[in-house]
DNA sequence: GGTGTTTTGAGGTACGCAACTCATTTTGGG
DNA sequence: CCCAAAATGAGTTGCGTACCTCAAAACACC
């Protein structure tokens, strides 16, 4: 009827004397130390696999000393998004404090390749782990594996650097967000056939590419009926965005759908509703800020895809705490999910 | 350009210092115990309150000694949400074995009030904490009170008890998931006009009433084209789920949405499938498992309203262990959000 | 067999706190 | 003002690990 998990109460000092050897000798292996004889590791080894043996966290930290210090590296000026990162991190201030974590929020402009590499590159041996909003570019890459060599543990956030030696990356699959926002605007078109429009910052973006190419996979295949249009790069600005979009309402006069990649989403509906169609044309967008939660209340919008950034920032922390102390990282616990929001389970 | 969150690397010896008295004294102040003076209470706590000072909870836990021990109290039988519970806990073996907490499950009869009041009885004085998935009655409020009163920290799972005097609640906003039922069946049957099916396990259940009371919201207030039936209900049993079903399609011709609000989803779709009318219904569901994801994948089912199992397992064994250390909990990771899930958003 | 090197053992200290004891000081009531 | 009770100080021990030193033992090589 009860059924227990876990809770081994052995010490090093119970695997020193199963494997025969001191406390020394032990402690040598479990940290890397040179001086012992391969048979000897194995034997240290053996014990610990044999007594699924998990050294006490606890203890660990306790006797290490020293804090250990992690830095965000966010897009400078006034992004909501790093606001809102910073605002949940500060939100765990309790937290970090009861473990002697230090966080600290480094801007930076992450979209220069080249400023960004140099802050990066300027933290080298000052932390213990880094996270960074990243640009995919060579330069970055090449900073981000210069971390890694020197030893800090580094995870990319909200937009990754696959190319890159990065220890985890902490983000939305933007595919499966791509293909998400595909289904539902041909799910909510519904019996109507028509032309759909897709407005996005850059397809040089990869989190935009990505997003893009999962709603074609999923118009093409599943609805034949819907005709998606080349995308409009608004570079996630509003009057682009609204101009470019204004310009091909008037022209096409059977849009059904719209699906809005990036930022930009004031333009947007500005055009939309200019329009006089936004009733009548499916909108779909991405997060849920100020702004999208009074488009899907006035029904404008009929969903966003989100990405909770409470849980990315979070995420962050733990992996990179988890990396430090040579812990497993949960990875179903990391992984940030893709929300679907309508007007009736807005958060 | 970097701001720095937390970090006070102050001790137990610093605060006394502070305060104008001894460790001891901090010491007891700190653990409530007897023996000192209000006005001395009052100064320790300030300058705790000053220095906004932490306990190194690693220091706290190494000094505490034993471990400590949680019960899982879930439904026996071979239920597939409590397998993915225990599973999601396995993986966190490594994750509790190095903190040295014990989780054990405890199958019982959740749906026999009086048996799973016994159940709760049983386990007082020996756990530091217990979650579980219990029925609103009283019997079962009374047992969780007098658990909380002997000084074990209990949280409900999935189902809630709001009248008892658990110290958290780990599930989701069930009013919140009707509602979102009923936007989908909604939004999902388009322009068509017709009748909703209602299948629950019982209207006696808490969480299903109020997933029922959610999704008429809904229906009552924007869709006003759609009329939702009697519900029927299925006791969450596969072939009675069917036959109330079936009966019910075979009646009414004009059946555009079905929202099947608990378990028996086979039954559910049998009956759907018999009759010839699952590609022209909207069916909306509850939970991804292996079952519903083929419904999905089919087209049978159009949408399900999930909630993370592992996210519960994680959040229930992270809230009891803050209530033991007395930590504060990040309310904001701690809730469980509800997803949508489509064909092409699969997990 | 002697030499130098590598491997191992034994032990200590420190980390910050919990939990305890015992002596001493302070306080309030009569 | 005295005395018992209450409040406080001073101190100890131990939790399990990291990190360090030094000496002893085992080994490899010629």
């Amino acid at each position: 009827m009860a059924e227990t998990l876990t809770a081994t109460a052995l010490t090093l000092k119970d695997i020193a004397r199963e494997a025969g050897v001191s406390l020394a000798t032990v402690d040598r292996v479990l940290h890397n130390r040179p001086g012992v004889r391969p048979d000897t590791v194995r034997r240290v080894k053996e014990a610990i696999e044999r007594n699924s043996f998990q050294p006490h966290v606890a203890a660990a930290e306790l006797a290490r000393g020293r804090a250990r210090r992690f830095a965000f590296v966010m897009p400078s000026g006034p992004n909501p998004f790093m606001q809102q990162i910073e605002a949940y991190l500060g939100e765990m201030a309790a937290w970090l404090s009861a473990r002697r974590l230090s966080v600290e929020m480094v801007a930076t402009d992450v979209f220069d390749h080249s400023v960004l590499a140099a802050s990066l590159e300027a933290l080298s041996g000052d932390y213990d782990g880094v996270a960074v909003v990243a640009l995919d570019h060579p330069g970055v890459r090449a900073a981000i594996n210069d971390l890694v060599d020197a030893g800090t543990r580094v995870v990319t956030l909200v937009s990754d650097v696959p190319s890159s030696r990065r220890h985890h990356y902490v983000g939305i699959d933007n595919i499966a967000a791509g293909r998400a926002a595909g289904a539902l605007v041909g799910r909510l078109v519904g019996q109507r056939s028509g032309k759909v429009a897709i407005v996005a910052g850059s397809q040089g973006l990869r989190d935009h590419a990505e997003r893009i190419f999962g709603f074609n996979q999923v118009m093409a295949s599943e609805f034949p009926g819907l005709d998606v249009l080349p995308v409009l790069e608004g570079r996630d600005e509003d009057d682009r965005s609204e101009q470019l979009l204004a310009r091909l309402l008037s022209r096409q006069a059977d849009i059904v759908g719209l699906y809005n990649v990036g930022a930009g989403t004031q333009g947007v509906a500005k055009a939309l509703g200019d329009s006089g169609r936004d009733k009548q044309v499916v909108f779909v967008g991405h997060d849920v800020t100020a702004l999208t939660r009074r488009l899907l209340l006035q029904g404008v919008m009929d969903a966003a895809i989100s990405q909770n950034p409470g849980h990315e920032a979070r995420a962050a922390v733990r992996v990179l705490l988890a990396l430090a102390r040579g812990e497993p990282i949960l990875r179903e616990q990391e992984k940030i999910r893709i929300d679907i929001v309508m007007r009736d389970n807005l958060p």
